[in-house]
DNA sequence: TGTACATCAGTGAACGCGCGTTCACTGATGTAC
DNA sequence: TGTACATCAGTGAACGCGCGTTCACTGATGTAC
């Protein structure tokens, strides 16, 4: 029976998947389940062989977003000077390509505004993986933990609001606005 | 007829005051017109005597959070000395009793994740707003219009993600570095 | 190896529920004479 | 001033629709002998 297992697997995964790829864009009510397996191929009907239910769905989801976020944010920063680290993962979080979800994907601007209404497990999801953006930007960048959170914070409102205002002339001013914050407070000692 | 218009004119206020007070905690899609009309003390039919739909009470809503918070958020600045005015707005904006909405009550947070799945105007809208927003605060602190876009961003992003972490530890860790963050991008020359 | 039966991933229609909006109605306020 | 009628703010039930979830069913895959 192993091809059934393996079959149900890659169904589960393109499940996810497609929830995660829902979730970046519409957030949590907006990622429907229906759309959600119809973007993986699927009728409705299917999904409650995989998931209890839409929200063990979306915790999975967050945890997988958050992982492939931070893989993403981080990759061959050994290539750069240690002092420029810090910059480098700023600038490709606050780019009008990620904006625009051409890359990285952070899903926690279309989710935070949520947290508040939905089920309360995705708080402490969404707490696991600020804390761990936040401790490793520290790594990188050498700074303290508050600087990095302060970064992480930053650069969270800045796509939030770029998103938002997607379209208008502000989106791209706060884009600039924020990389420049983030480089002067970066910079020093 | 003074008396039937006059009730009427109060009334359509208190559906306003309303929709704001759930907007700014549940955001577009939470504050649903029904409960909008209860804690008005009215019933839902008579909604549509005061506005054409619920995106036009959005947009109402909107711009009258904005110039409320404006005014809240920069009251009193003339006893502050000049140079400190900026860290002083940061400290109101980024609070233990603004995250609890106790005060200033900022509508943002909950509802920039929204902005991208409902009515086009409200992006508009929002545009507006967080440009003044940032304009005063730029000539409230003497800075540039650059930094002080970059200090809102940090400002909604930081409550963003105090108010959706709210009750863990990391939301007021979130909120003082965010002012630690700022404090230090205002103190420099 | 072949055959009869069991399992189970996925289907598609139906469910209960909540939403924004509509509409016939009510009763208090205003107007005409 | 009083009376008959008109207006209209607000009510409450109903509408169509979309959501998360359930469930009887199907047909392909696996197991037993």
């Amino acid at each position: 029976m192993n091809a059934r297992v393996d079959q149900k697997e890659r169904t589960h995964s393109s499940i996810l998947e497609s929830a995660a790829r829902l979730l970046r864009t519409k957030g949590i009510s907006g990622a429907r389940v229906a759309d959600v397996m119809k973007g993986a191929g699927l009728t409705v009907g299917g999904f409650y062989a995989h998931f209890e239910s839409k929200e063990e769905l979306v915790d999975d989801a967050l945890r997988r977003l958050g992982a492939e976020l931070r893989e993403k944010l981080f990759v061959r920063l050994d290539e750069k000077p240690a002092d420029a680290r810090g910059e480098v993962v700023v600038k490709r979080y606050l780019s009008p390509a990620h904006r625009s979800l051409k890359t990285l994907g952070c899903p926690f601007p279309a989710i935070v505004g949520e947290i508040g209404t939905t089920a309360p497990e995705h708080r402490q999801v969404l707490a696991e993986e600020i804390d761990q953006l936040a401790e490793k930007f520290a790594r990188i960048s050498g700074k303290s933990r508050n600087v990095a959170l302060g970064i992480v914070a930053l650069m969270v409102g800045g796509l939030s609001l770029a998103r938002a205002l997607d379209g208008t002339e502000l989106s791209d001013e706060v884009l600039r606005a924020c990389r420049a914050l983030a480089a002067s407070v970066l910079k020093e000692k």
